[in-house]
DNA sequence: GTCTATAAGAAGATAGAC
DNA sequence: GTCTATCTTCTTATAGAC
């Protein structure tokens, strides 16, 4: 799916739309072909059948997953380097923080489109529910609690142990994940939830900043 | 489906059990048939189509859903009667309070199978989505910001604005949504998860609570 | 209301020409 | 690698006996 011009990931990049859309029982290969350009027979060319497609949309998402995470590690690793990048931690800081994370989830197309499917498609099989729980819960909360741990540590949040620590990122994330659900079941709520990612965040550096206490 | 000894309410029960876990598209008039104890064509006597078994619990859903509206109302409606029975709140009340939409939503039996359900079909059409939204966002949140407003009033916990007190609904709602979507799809992550809520309950009690500041 | 038999059609997949 | 033609299977739904 890197290379849109090769068929074969124009058939992987038209079926993640169509299925995260309609759900994989509701598409038909015809369907996918005909998005591509092609008639169905000439799909098998590239795929043995329809569910080697749907895996090779995983295949995917697993490497793009592992490029992500790659990222988050590299900023997370050196404890002292991040300190110092938040150190200056203020309001508007961490409110550029939340919005990010929000509108990188939301408006980036293959996340978006990765996420519904996973939606529609986790109860299938209890490895896609372990993928949507890795990336949608336990990743951002992870990342949210070092990254709070370090700003305590810092003397810029306010907890006084571990598990406060591990609460406030459920405090900071599960927001933006309601939200983040709202806006795919309904685009028009976007601008919305945004004010409400807002009023979220800078109520959170009220309760949680040291500066407020 | 009050009435489990009729046939057609057996297969809307069994119905719903099948479509929650593969979704609509996956189960066949035959499977639904199975479990009842008839042959697919035996079916045809009691619904026109597999579609109008799906309406059929769309029905249900709705009727029990305004018996539930209908109840918070009751409760909602007599703000005099609602502050004298928040009066006494305290840390464990709201913990109770939490913990009890909480298993609400995730215990029973056809609220459970009710949500997934609608999580997998959501995408198909629109007034799924809005059902979606009311019932597991706007109604909880609403209910939430009603009474912390209440609670507010009454000095119990601490509010500046209107403002403030919705936002303050979704800082208690979103965990709980969040960790009921977590337990949808792995139930062994149940226990991690009430103690997950029991911490929240507290911090956010400790957070807003008017005794601690 | 339940059954068996069967129609009708949809959808995945293959064969083989170009 | 793409096409047309076709096979096969699966699934919904109907007909009509009991």
């Amino acid at each position: 799916m890197a290379d849109l011009n090769s068929t074969k990931d124009r058939i992987l990049d038209e079926a993640l739309t169509l299925f995260s859309e309609k759900g994989y029982a509701n598409v038909y290969v015809g369907e996918i072909a005909a998005r591509v350009g092609i008639k169905a027979p000439s799909l098998y060319k590239h795929f043995r059948n329809k569910r080697a497609i749907f895996e090779g949309i995983l295949a995917e998402m697993e490497k793009r997953f592992l490029e992500q995470a790659g990222m988050l590690n590299i900023s997370g690793n050196d404890a002292t380097a991040d300190v110092a990048r938040y150190e200056v931690m203020d309001e508007d800081t961490l409110l550029k923080l939340g919005t990010d994370l929000f509108l990188f989830f939301l408006h980036d197309d293959f996340q978006r489109r990765v996420r519904k499917m996973l939606t529609i498609e986790q109860f299938q099989d209890a490895e896609l529910a372990a993928v949507y729980q890795d990336q949608y819960v336990d990743a951002p909360l992870n990342y949210q609690a070092m990254m709070f741990g370090m700003l305590s540590k810092a003397g810029i949040l306010k907890a006084d142990s571990e598990e406060e620590v591990s609460v406030m990122a459920m405090h900071f994330y599960a927001p933006i994940y309601l939200l983040l659900t709202v806006c795919d079941r309904d685009p028009y709520r976007e601008i919305v939830s945004l004010k409400k990612l807002e009023a979220h965040i800078r109520q959170f550096n009220k309760l949680y900043g040291r500066t407020m206490r």
